[in-house]
DNA sequence: GGAAGTACCCACATAAATGTAAGTGTAGCG
DNA sequence: CGCTACACTTACATTTATGTGGGTACTTCC
């Protein structure tokens, strides 16, 4: 048995409004600057590490291994790695990825459709 | 006449995987750390700055400040200030606020309840 | 009178994210 | 042979994000 507390409630169920609620971390990794770029770019096709690199524009290879592993440790992203020589590495969204994709896939979609409603004048904060 | 060169296809239609494409600047304030906090509590209701700061737990005045500046600027919050001493300022979602706050709370949503589904383990990156 | 609440801003300091350049080992190509 | 590609990693430097503490001007409550 287990009586609920106050400190519980904070995270059952969860919320992301709540202090140290966990799925703040997956929030924050799948909304970082280029997570969400590649969760994006994966949605469309499984590729390789150089080729990921070449759609998300912009992207250093070490944000884009490091983002990489961080996607693949929340069970985003599947990485399979042929063992030959040179190497060559797929990288793909496992069912999970797909889901969440799907939702930052629709973020972005409103975002782009909707940039002429937007201001952006006055903007001096980035 | 506008002859279509390889640069404009990159913005036109508007793709957040290409290099400068504006849309990237809205989605970074979007999905930035304090951004999808700030829309998901204002979702819900018109709060004021000390109440948002409650419901948005953890954020420091400054962020909220800053971060409320950012989305005010993009157009998804209205800043309502009473005149009145003490000060009375209300914040609320512009309908364009709504529009951006309801993908954002379905990725929210999402991810709070699949946390079980997510591997947490060997999460060494933040 | 003194404390607390309101909605901030500012300067300063630190933490975190990101970029840059170089290096690794092997293979295929001209 | 020399160059490029692949998928990384590591060290170092810089940029950006965020926190902290203090101050403001005024009011209400005790």
């Amino acid at each position: 048995m287990h009586k609920q507390t106050f400190a519980d409630a904070q995270h059952w169920p969860a919320n992301v409004l709540a202090q140290d609620c966990p799925s703040r971390v997956i929030l924050q990794h799948v909304t970082s600057r280029w997570g969400t770029l590649i969760l994006i770019a994966l949605a469309e096709d499984t590729l390789r590490f150089a080729n990921l690199r070449r759609r998300v524009q912009g992207i250093s290879e070490r944000m884009l291994a490091q983002t990489l592993q961080v996607l693949e440790s929340d069970g985003l992203v599947h990485r399979h790695a042929h063992d030959v020589v040179p190497p060559h590495v797929d990288y793909r969204l496992t069912p999970l990825g797909f889901e969440v994709a799907a939702r930052v896939i629709d973020l972005a979609r409103w975002i782009e459709g909707n940039l002429d409603r937007l201001k952006q004048e006055g903007q001096t904060a980035p």
